[in-house]
DNA sequence: GCACTATTGTTGCGACACTAAACTATTTGA
DNA sequence: TCAAATAGTTTAGTGTCGCAACAATAGTGC
């Protein structure tokens, strides 16, 4: 046997699962997430929080449900990841002025030094895989159509 | 710089999750997910059962682990999944002829004449969403990008 | 033949992610 | 004023995922 180990699926028959753009899509989406782990795991980052973060970052001062919303995911999530992060020192909470019920979500100073070395980490890891694409318009093009998809 | 608790999430700034294909794909298979759900929720059947039916439709013969590497998860995912699929009589386990270790997947009458009418289903809901795209040309387009994105 | 290693199915564990329900405190609106 | 709606939280249930073991079996070199 050859040390190539590989007989893999070289020989199956994937048949309908070929065209199917949801089979796909989560291939694709699980290569993203193992590869992002190995990025940022010594981070303790994963991607959902990643995401929580860029959002705080650029819009200070959103309730924890407007992140949730923006998201898409269940504000009950929301607590668990902002527990997390607020003792990472990485955001804050802040009574709302208006709303006694609710929190404002700020940046903390180390947070915003983290945040950049950290985009700077993810973003080199989308740039390789964007290499894999031919050029930058197809990129475009591709992250123009995924939003399309991703539309109820 | 104020400290004003923003409302709304009509104006969120998605900043750098704008660019990222990694987040792109995650909401597109999110949605792709839910939408499977929908459809095929009532025969208790989820996207990564459908994966397995599939590989052993087209491959019949096939051992755990083969279809297991084939669909690139873990081995001991295929247990309850087989499990779950011999017991509602889809698939069928026979000892292999030449390894007492291991079984031969095959699909059970009933689990053909299932996966036929599940098959119609999904491709009528993959077709609703490929028809978002402007043609088939497209279509495989962005198949063949998510395979390369999707390599390791 | 024998020892050593690899592989198969399986189980259990721990780490997450998502869903839904319920609860408190607060806000809103008729 | 009072009922309904909302924000944050907690809890429970479900599902997936990878990792590490394990017994049984297969393959290998000697």
């Amino acid at each position: 046997m050859s040390d190539e180990t590989k007989q893999t699926d070289s020989n199956v028959d994937f048949g309908i699962l070929n065209s199917l753009l949801g089979y796909r899509l989560r291939r694709a989406q699980m290569n993203f997430f193992s590869k992002f782990s190995e990025v940022c795991s010594d981070l303790g980052i994963s991607p959902g929080l990643f995401a929580v973060i860029a959002i705080v970052d650029r819009n200070p001062g959103l309730t924890q449900t407007a992140v949730a919303q923006a998201l898409g995911n269940d504000r009950s999530a929301m607590v668990a990841a902002v527990d997390k992060l607020e003792q990472m020192d990485i955001i804050e909470r802040r009574p709302a002025k208006n709303d006694r019920r609710s929190y404002a979500l700020f940046m903390t100073e180390s947070g915003k030094e983290f945040f950049s070395t950290l985009s700077d980490r993810v973003m080199e890891h989308e740039k390789a895989m964007a290499q894999r694409l031919k050029n930058d318009k197809e990129v475009d093009w591709l992250l123009d159509i995924l939003d399309t998809l991703a539309k109820d």
